[in-house]
DNA sequence: TATGAATGAGTGTTCATTCAT
DNA sequence: CATGAATGAACACTCATTCAT
C-alpha cells in the first residue's frame, strides 16, 4: 500500500470521501482507516478542507496525466477518442475510487480556486478535443459542454457499476462501451 | 411557493440536499430556507433521515410516473425511447433539483428498504425496456445495467449543466441529445 | 374519575410526577394522560411549575386534613399515634400516588414559598405531637426532626412497596407496622 | 478533589443527581461542575444514561462492601444489626450524597439490568439477615421487604436531615437511632 | 372555552481542531 | 515526529409555552 503516513492518509481519505462524501466522513474515521492518530493528519494537512483540496488536485492531475500521456496529436479524431477513453479506463483501474471521488466532488462548495482551476484545465483539454472534432465535421454540432457531459456522465456511471461489482470489466465490454460513447458524439453518415 | 408547511419543508430540503448533499445540510438550514421553526420540521417528519427518505420516495415516484404515464406499449422501441426520454425531460423541467437529488442519493447509506425498493422499481422498468429492445435486435447486446447507466449518466450530467445555466435547454438541443443517447445504445446497421 | 378538566389534569400530573418525577414528565405527557389538549393545561395553570406547586399544596393539604381530622387532643400519646398513623394510611389509600409524590418533591428547587410553608405546617403538627410525647416521657429524647424522619421514612417506603404490589396491604399488616413504628420512637420501659 | 477526569465527572454527576435528580441535571451542568468540557464526558461515558448506570453500580457496590466488610457471621443477630448499621453509617459518612442518590434512583426507568441486579444483590443480603433473625424469633414476623423498608426508609431520611444540616451527626445520636431502628424490627419480650 | 400547530431556547451528543506529552 | 485526550461550537432533536382558530 502506501509507504508513508501522508499517502496512507490520502488513500484513506479518498476511499472514505468516495464512499460517504466529504461531509459524511469525519477526521477520526480517516485517522482510523489510515491507522494513524487523529492529530497526525494535522501535521500533513492544515485542515479537513485543505486535505480534500489536495486530494482533489492530485486526483485530477493524475486523471489529466492519464488522458494526456502520449496523446496522438496527429492521429485521427477517432484514434484520439480511443486514446482518451483508454486513458480514462487506465485511471479508473489504477484507483477505483478516484474517478468517483472527482465526479462527486467537482462542484463542491469547499473546493478552492486552485482545485477548480485544475478541473477546468481537464475540461479545457476535452473542449479542445471536441472542438477539433466538430471542426472536422466528425463530432455532432452540440455545445462542447454537452458532448463532454454525455461521455463523462456515461463513463462515470459505468465505472460506478464496475466498482459496485454489478458489471464485470472485460476488454470486450470496455471496447463496446467505447463504441457506444463514440456513437453518442459522432456524426452518423447514414 | 408551497401552500402548506409540509411542502415548504420538502421543497427546502430538496433544494438543499441537491445543492449540498444530505450530510452537508443541517436541519436549521432547512428550517431557515422553509421559513419555519426548527421544531416544526419534527411535527411532519420523525427525523432528518425520515425526511430524506420520504423525499426520495416521493421524487422517485414522480420520476417513475413521468416516465410511465401513457407509455406506448405497442409502439416501436424507438418511439418508446422517445417517450421515456420525454418523460425524463418533463420530470427534470418540473423540478430542476429532483433529478440531481435522486442521482446523488440513490446509493446513500441512510436510505431505508422502501426507498431502495422504489428506486429498484424504476430500474426494473428501464430493464424491461432495454431487454425488449435487445430481443428485437435494436439495442446493443451489452448488460442492461450498463446501457441504462450510459443513458441515465449522460442525461443527469446534461441536466446538471442546464441547472447550472451552462447550457440552455431548447427543444432542438433536447432533440439532438435524445438522438445522441439513442445512438449510444442502438445497434448501428452500417 | 375526575369530573372536570382541571381535576383530570391534576390527576394525570400527580400520577406522572409520582412515577417519573417532575423533570421526567413533559407537559404533552400530562395532556395525553388527562386526555386534553396541551394548550388546555395553560388555561388552568400558569406554567408547569405553577401546576406542580398547586398539586403539591393540594396534596399536602389533604394529607394534613387526613391526619388532623377528629384529632383526639385529650387522648393518650399512644392513641394519638394510632390516630395519626390511621390518618396517613387513609390518605395513602385514597390516592396511592399522592404520598410518594409529596415525599419525592418536598425538597424540590421549584417549590414556591407557599408550598414550603404548607409542608412546614404539616411538619409543625408532627413536631408538636412529638414534643408533647417527649415531655410526657413516652417518646425518646431524640431531635424531633429525627423522630419524624424515622416514622415518615419508614411509612413512605412501606407504601412504596404496597404501590409496587410487593407487599399486600391488610389490616393485620398495617397494625403490625404501626406497632413497629411506635416501638421505634417510644421509650421502652424494659 | 478527584485526581483524574473520570473521577471528577463521576463526583460531579453524583452531587448533581443527588441534588436535582437525573432528569433535572443537564450534561453541561455536570461538565461545569466537574470543570471539564462537555465533550470530555463522552470520552469516558457512552451517554448520560451510561453514566448514571455506572455511577449507580459503583455506589451500590461500595454500599454493599461497606455493609458486608468483616461481617460477623457467627455473632448474634443484635451484633449483626449493629455491624450493618455501622456499615451504612460509614458509607453515608464517606460520601454524603451517595446514599441519597441510591435511594432516589433505585427504581428509575433508565437503570439497566446490571444496575438492577447489583441493587437486588444488596437487598438479598438484607433479606438473608432478616430471615435469619425471624427464624431465631428475634425479628418480627413481618414480610422481609417490609422490615427492610422500615429500617432503610428511616435511615435514609435521617441522613437526608444530616446532609441538609438539620440535625448534627454525633456518635450518641447515631447510637440512639440504631436503637430506635432495632426496636422497630425486633420482637419485644414485654 | 379548548385546541394543537408552531416556535426557539435548551437538551444530549458529535467532531474538527489543538496541544501537552 | 506522532499521538490521543481535551475542547466547545455546532449538530439533531425535544419541549414548555403561545396563539390563531
Amino acid at each position: 500500500m502506501a509507504v508513508n503516513k501522508r499517502e496512507k492518509i490520502m488513500d484513506a481519505a479518498l476511499l472514505l470521501f468516495a464512499e460517504r462524501g466529504y461531509d459524511g466522513t469525519t477526521v477520526p474515521m480517516i485517522a482510523d482507516t489510515a491507522v494513524v492518530g487523529a492529530g497526525t493528519i494535522y501535521r500533513y494537512f492544515e485542515s479537513k478542507e485543505a486535505l480534500v483540496n489536495e486530494l482533489f488536485n492530485e486526483c485530477v492531475q493524475r486523471f489529466t496525466d492519464s488522458v494526456k500521456r502520449n496523446y496522438p496529436y496527429s492521429d485521427s479524431i477517432r484514434a484520439q477518442f480511443t486514446h482518451i477513453f483508454n486513458g480514462m479506463v487506465r485511471f479508473a483501474k489504477e484507483d477505483i475510487h478516484a474517478l468517483y471521488f472527482i465526479d462527486t466532488h467537482s462542484e463542491a462548495r469547499y473546493l478552492d480556486p486552485q482545485s477548480r482551476e485544475a478541473f477546468q484545465q481537464l475540461l479545457d483539454f476535452f473542449h479542445s478535443y471536441v472542438n477539433s472534432g466538430k471542426e472536422q465535421g466528425l463530432i455532432r454540432p452540440l455545445p462542447s459542454d454537452a458532448l463532454i457531459a454525455i461521455v463523462f456522465g456515461a463513463f462515470v456511471k459505468i465505472y460506478t457499476l464496475i466498482r459496485a461489482g454489478k458489471i464485470i470489466e472485460t476488454p470486450e465490454l470496455l471496447s463496446q462501451i467505447e463504441e457506444s460513447c463514440w456513437d453518442a458524439v459522432r456524426i452518423h453518415s447514414d
